[in-house]
RNA sequence: GGGCGGUUAGCUCAGCUGGUUAGAGCGCCUGCCUUACAAGCAGGAGGUCGCAGGUUCGAGUCCUGCACUGCCCA
């Protein structure tokens, strides 16, 4: 690798030849670690996109802040597993595959299950790496000998042992009830796939004629035609307006159906007339209230949610045109009463949009209580830490108020349920492994169920099935529980809430290798059943205007789109930086392309740092060390960004460790620019000059310190930016580096012994004095050529003294001709500035704008004021002085004097100048 | 209906457990091709921290109410 960086920084290229390299040199991989291992581990599972995905920005969040954390781990010295993986996705892939028959002219059904399987499988292997192909391209640095796929055998095993276990615990049964059923996919659908949209509608009501009377009782829907499979007719008992009608029939309209009235508190007395319609087979409520009664439940639709042969002369007709001729028909025989606009929560499914139907169908179910309540209490006890704490609650709150989780879905892809149907006796045996005879009644005449699992079934138990379970495996000792679990919001029920579950009940007893989970820093922890023992959400990317991104919007901001123009590192960086825990991220392309601008500052700085090392020493390497090490201290620059960098250090890695990823990032940010770059690199460049055959000793040691701060900084850096700072370090060891890759190499640990407080306070006088000088050159107007004296007045000595001693640099840094000391204040004095420590003219024949100057004095006053007033008001209050931290009232003593100094002089330039 | 969050510079956002004169990037204005970088350098303007109360020695930060806004659940 030689030193030849291009001009000009082109990211593209880069990237892509490091994540190849990263793959192909199998960096991350992670083998299995043997009995007696003592360093600390680290496990993460990559939440399995769907083989059908593309990368969003949600997922280049996600993977750049695992990505983050992962490489921070390793350079710490931890065992380091990221486990990559795809979900099979049932619902969505088979419609992709469906889709995509459709244009050969084919049909699922007329292909049969069995072929439609293969064709399914056949796109998973042309398509299905996709996504994986972009992480790829994003440097996630993940193990990919590990990579699974949900139904790979190993892991489709674990599913149907997992069944088998709940069934024959009594955690699965079977049952016919009340399901979200989406007629356009033809399946029933979870509670937590089914979404709620506010739209305006009608109530209508409708009246029905009691037999045997004049009477009619009036109820309200919002769904008329389900009206032809009512059962009864519900009052509330109490309900005294009803109480002649107990026991009575009515006569159903349009069906001429006599059906009973019933007291039930399904009927609310203040809500409508007070009398509801019961329509078991089409309403959750109204089931309860069947099984209740013993009514009949009457299904009035089929599976297309087209009106079927119980629905009389409505048999046919799709649901929503059964509705119109429902009403058309109620009205002209004089039943319909009345309809009002009515606002109402329409349930839709969560990928098609198409409205659920309430269907009564035969599905399986989980009995979810007996797992919520251990998932419950792992996270309420602390065995599980969730960050930000906001979701603890939300997590908790949801689990208190869990149903049971219908888990059968009517689709061909997926995990087939392990159950076998006896065609002689009807008898359903749940078994590992097709049986060949009924148990029952011996027939071997047996189906097996046709229904798949929800995709959600078998990713919730990915925390261990990916490590082998059922076997007990080296793998599950050494890495479950996982550490972390890094997820968005949007899936916390429907994933991160089922591994809790599935993961404390089924690795009840287990536990995690005592060294390890002791290097590891998880002692303290009791239960080594949890899936993982951290989560981190994280928040929603929307686009600029905050909008959250959709297809339908057409807000959709590829990440692939941006990293191609700013590349990967400026567009991780830009998330990063934006990721303040528990706010969504407004992705704002303006800071991508900063960030490619910060880049651009590191690729040149570090072209300057290559120039000068080609010039007075080839060759000259980094040490390695965990800090920097090889560092010689001869100048205040040297001590002082030796301080600033330990201090960052300890902040990023203080960030990191609290998710802070816009803090760690803005924290380097700051120093590799603004103190780095602008401060240390200018301060240097007289130390790297030197005469043709003279000393070059202090070049020599201005190079060494140079490039061992480069090297740090790019460590401290890299799991933000991997792809530069990996290109720059490759350089920087022409091909003899000590590791095959900078993210193999340790993470900066601050120091605090370099710490220097005394540099820092020096160095910040120095900058002020600089800046002070530029600001009157520009007010002055001096040309940019033009080198001007300057006189300083300190106040104190060893002020004076260390300006002397860096005099050469604000001689540079401020474009100073001279610098000369004067004995008193020149505070009243045109063309000068004062601070608390010193004074500074800049001594330049043009005249200030006194009408300006005066205005820029007066803005100063009315801060300074506001500052005095507030410092003298609690200095003056002596609860203040009683209460606050004495520390505090030092700060504010020291403050104010600098402040009265200061506008004591602002008060007499202002005089000087005469500003009314 | 229940719950949770947001409101800080023209724009996008920081500001963790209350403690100096509230910060950054972008944009804007002025001046510079100063041999690492014009994707740059130097300087500058710009905010009564949504509104109204309260707690406190001290509030952008804590509490209450209100307004607007977003999300989740029913």
């Amino acid at each position: 690798m030689p030193h030849e960086l291009p001009k000009a920084y082109e990211p593209g290229a880069i990237e892509v030849r490091w994540a190849d390299y990263w793959v192909r040199e199998k960096l991350f991989a992670v083998p299995t670690p043997p009995p007696g291992e003592t360093r600390p581990v680290f496990t993460l599972l990559l939440p399995p996109p769907n083989v059908t995905g593309r990368l969003h920005m949600g997922h280049m969040l996600n993977q750049t802040q695992m990505d983050i954390i992962v490489r921070w781990h390793r350079m710490r010295g931890f065992i380091t597993l990221w486990l990559p993986g795809t979900d099979h996705a049932g619902i969505a892939t088979q419609m992709m595959v469906e889709k995509q028959l459709e244009k050969e002219g084919k049909k699922r059904r007329e292909l049969g299950r069995e072929k439609f399987i293969e064709r399914v499988w056949e796109w998973k292997r042309e398509y299905g790496g996709a996504i994986l192909d972009q992480m790829k391209r994003l440097g996630a640095s993940v193990d990919w000998d590990r990579e699974y796929f949900t139904m790979d055998e190993n892991l489709s095993r674990a599913v149907r042992e997992v069944f088998v276990r709940l069934y024959e615990q009594g955690l699965v049964y079977r049952g016919h009830y009340i399901v979200n059923w989406c007629p356009w996919h033809e399946t029933a659908i979870s509670d937590l796939e089914v979404k709620h949209d506010e739209v305006p509608g009608k109530l209508w009501e409708i009246r029905y004629p009691v037999v045997g009377t004049e009477e009619f009782i009036t109820v309200a829907t919002t769904r008329p035609e389900t009206m032809l499979g009512d059962t009864a007719i519900a009052v509330n008992a109490k309900d005294e307006r009803y109480t002649h009608l107990h026991g009575k029939k009515v006569l159903l309209p349009l069906m001429k159906r006599e059906i009973p009235i019933i007291t039930d508190d399904l009927a609310q007395p203040e809500f409508g007339t007070g009398a509801v319609k019961v329509t078991p087979a089409h309403d959750p409520n109204d089931f309860q209230a069947g099984k209740r009664h013993n009514l009949p439940e009457i299904s009035v639709m089929d599976e297309h949610a087209r009106m079927n042969s119980n629905a009389g002369a409505y048999a046919g007709l799709d649901r929503f045109e059964a509705r119109k001729r429902v009403l058309h028909d109620l009205r002209e025989q004089g039943f319909l009463v009345a309809e009002k606009d009515y606002t109402l929560a329409l349930g839709k499914c969560d990928r098609c949009g198409t409205v659920v139907e309430p269907r009564l169908s035969e599905q399986w179910f989980i009995k979810i209580k007996p797992l919520a309540e251990r998932a419950k209490a792992a996270v309420e006890s602390g065995e599980i830490t969730i960050v930000p704490e906001n979701f603890r609650q939300i997590y908790l709150n949801w689990m208190a108020n869990i149903y049971d989780w219908c888990i059968s879905r009517q689709l061909w892809w997926g995990h087939r349920i392990p159950a076998w149907t006896c065609a002689g006796c009807k008898e359903v045996i749940v078994a590992r492994e097709a049986p060949t005879k009924c148990t029952k009644c011996g027939g071997t005449e047996l189906e097996q169920v046709s229904d798949v699992l929800d995709t959600w079934f078998s990713s919730g138990l990915l925390p261990f099935t990916t490590l082998g379970w059922p076997e007990k495996t080296r793998d599950l000792e050494v890495f479950y529980p996982n550490t972390l679990m890094i997820t968005g919001f949007d899936i916390l029920f429907f994933w991160l809430a089922r591994m809790i579950m599935f993961g404390c009940h089924f690795m009840q007893g287990h536990e995690q290798d005592p060294a390890i989970k002791q290097a590891s820093g998880e002692a303290d922890k009791k239960d080594d059943s949890v899936p993982f023992r951290h989560v981190y959400i994280h928040a929603l990317v929307r686009d600029a205007e905050r909008q959250k991104m959709s297809k339908t919007k057409g807000n959709v901001i590829d990440p692939l789109h941006i990293i191609e123009r700013f590349g990967t590192d400026a567009t991780r960086f830009t998330l990063a930086a934006m990721a303040a825990p528990g706010t969504d991220i407004a992705f704002n392309e303006s800071r991508t392309e900063g960030y490619r601008a910060f880049a651009n500052k590191i690729w040149n700085a570090a072209r300057f740092m290559f120039m000068n090392v080609d010039r007075v020493e080839p060759g000259l390497r980094p040490g390695d060390g965990r800090g920097v090490r090889p560092y010689t201290i001869e100048a205040l620059e040297d001590r002082w960004i030796l301080s600033r960098f330990n201090r960052v250090t300890a902040d990023v890695n203080d960030a990191l460790q609290a998710y802070r990823f816009h803090e760690a990032a803005n924290r380097i940010y700051d120093f590799f620019w603004g103190e780095f770059c602008d401060w240390y690199l200018e301060l240097i460049k007289p130390r790297l000059q030197f005469e043709e055959g003279s000393d070059m000793s202090a070049a020599r040691m201005a190079c060494g310190n140079l490039v061992n701060l480069f090297d740090s900084a790019l460590r401290l850096l890299h799991p933000v930016m991997p792809f530069i700072t990996e290109e720059i370090w490759q350089a920087m060891y022409e091909g003899k580096a000590p590791a095959k890759s900078i993210a193999l190499m340790a993470y900066p640990q601050a120091d605090e012994k370099q710490v220097d407080l005394a540099a820092e306070t020096e160095m910040a006088i120095l900058q002020d004095l600089i800046v002070n000088v530029r600001n009157l050159r520009a007010e002055l107007k001096v040309e940019p050529k033009v080198k001007v004296p300057i006189e300083v007045f300190a106040h104190e000595a060893e002020i004076q003294a260390m300006i002397e001693q860096n005099r050469g640099a604000v001689e540079r840094l401020a474009n100073a001709e001279t610098i000369t000391f004067v004995e008193s204040s020149l505070a009243k004095v045109a063309g000068a500035r004062s601070t608390a420590r010193f004074d500074v003219h800049v001594v330049y024949e043009r005249k200030i704008d006194a009408a300006a100057e005066c205005e820029r004095l007066r803005k100063e006053l009315e801060k300074l004021d506001k500052g005095v007033g507030t410092g003298r008001r609690q200095l003056d209050n002596e609860q203040f002085l009683a209460k606050a931290p004495a520390n505090v009232v030092e700060n504010l003593r020291k403050q104010q004097g600098e402040l009265a100094v200061l506008k004591e002089k602002i008060l007499s330039k202002m005089q000087e100048l005469g500003c009314s």
